[in-house]
Order: structure tokens, then C-alpha cells, then sequence
DNA sequence: TCGATATTCAACCATTTGGTTGACGTTTGC
DNA sequence: GCAAACGTCAACCAAATGGTTGAATATCGA
């Protein structure tokens, strides 16, 4: 049916929404600042960071007038790791993948 | 603008694309035997299985009647990179691969 | 208080997406 | 040779997406 990635990724689809994401990596930004470098109305990128903030890669914050765009970097672990398994157990090699395990697993990071 | 990455994350956007993609990740399969778990027309599989190809994401070859579907996880580095420089991302998360299974498998359809 | 700034909302539009069904072309096996 | 299996194509449909504009709301500064 669906999942919490669908969401993630479907937000991650769209270059606008990934340019978005590179920009807040540098700051927290408010929505006017964020459109500022788009061809397109700010109602536009309203509706994106909308799309973000529900995909859970951005949060916002709204302080007087203006409401802050702060990136969520955590909202990526999932769909990192799923893309991961399958660069690193291609072809579902079960013994490279218990290796994996045992090493991740002794690594106490 | 657009990017090679729009049409992966958009491939990946979709829970039953991500099914298939898991499948092809234990063998090759026959797109009739693709379809075979999932609740929808072959049709509509052909057309998943068109997108993940358009994608870069798998290949298809036709032998004979029947046209093998191969994963490509090549495909996936570009995004992984991408996702890569948000940081944070360096080693796999086991507690978030593992919540991601727990998700990920109790509602497939 | 008043005008400017910040942001969203509502209505609308065109295009894309994800699904259906039925017809169609190939390849296979008897 | 012919029916069955494999898969796609074409037409259609409903819903979602990505954009627009104009009005509305809320806050700030003077």
C-alpha cells in the first residue's frame, strides 16, 4: 500500500523541492528568501515547502510575520538506508549481507 | 531544470515500484511473474516496469516470449550520492534499516 | 492608524500519473 | 496449424501535481 517513504521520496522527485533542501543545508531561511532565486510565485514555493514540511524534510517555525524553513536531515535516514541495501547486497548475496550485519553490529558507533 | 535524479526518485516514489525493485534484488523474473503478487493488471505492472526502465533502474531483455527483468543498482548511486551530502549519512543506521524493514514488509499488499 | 511586508488560501488550469479494459502481435507446445 | 501464454498498445478515466492569479490574513514599522 504505502509507506513513510512514499512521501520522502515523491518530495525528492521534484528539482525545485531538492534545490530547496541544498539551500536550507547552509541555514535556516524564511519562505520570501527562500523563493527569491526561483522563476516562479511565491505561492508556488509555498506549495513545495507545504510538500517538504509533510514529507518531514523541513520544519516550520512561524516567529512574528515570518516563518522559518529549518531542513530535517533525519527524514532522509529511511530513505538512505533503503537505497543502501541495495547498492551493498546486490543480488542478495546472503553472506556478504550477515557480514554486513556482524560488522555494523560490532561497531558501536 | 530537471536532473538524471527526477525520474529515480520518482521511480521510487511509488511503494509498488519499491516492491518490485526488492523482488529483482533475490533473482531475475519474468515480467508475468513480477506481476503475479500484486493485486493489478499486467498492464499496469508493464507500465511500472516501463517507468523503473525509463528510470535506469532495471533492465529488460526479451527472450523468446518472455522478457527478463534485471536490477540495476547502478542506478541508485546518483540519488545515494545526492542524499549523501546532506551528511549524517556515512554509515547505515541499523536501527532505522531495521524500522524501515519492520514498515517497509507488514504493509506490502 | 496606516501602509508595507510576509505568507497562505481559493479557484482555476494543463499535464502527469496510476489504474482499467480490450484488442493486438509473438512465440511456444501439442 | 492452432490454441494458449507472454507482453504491449491504445483508449479511456479519476485523481494528483505543479503552476497561475487575486483576495485574505497577520504582523511590523513609522
Amino acid at each position: 500500500m504505502s509507506s513513510p517513504l512514499d512521501p520522502v521520496f515523491a518530495a525528492l522527485a521534484d528539482p525545485t523541492r531538492r534545490a530547496i533542501l541544498s539551500m536550507l543545508l547552509e541555514d535556516d531561511m524564511a519562505v520570501t528568501d527562500v523563493a527569491e532565486p526561483f522563476e516562479m510565485s511565491l505561492a508556488a514555493i509555498s506549495k513545495h515547502l507545504g510538500v517538504l514540511t509533510a514529507a518531514g524534510l523541513i520544519s516550520q517555525e512561524k516567529r512574528g510575520r515570518v516563518k522559518w524553513c529549518k531542513l530535517e536531515p533525519d527524514a532522509l535516514r529511511g530513505a538512505s538506508v533503503w537505497m543502501q541495501s541495495f547498492g551493498q547486497f546486490e543480488a542478495v548475496n546472503l553472506d556478504a549481507f550477515e557480514r554486513f550485519l556482524a560488522v555494523e553490529l560490532s561497531d558501536d558507533s
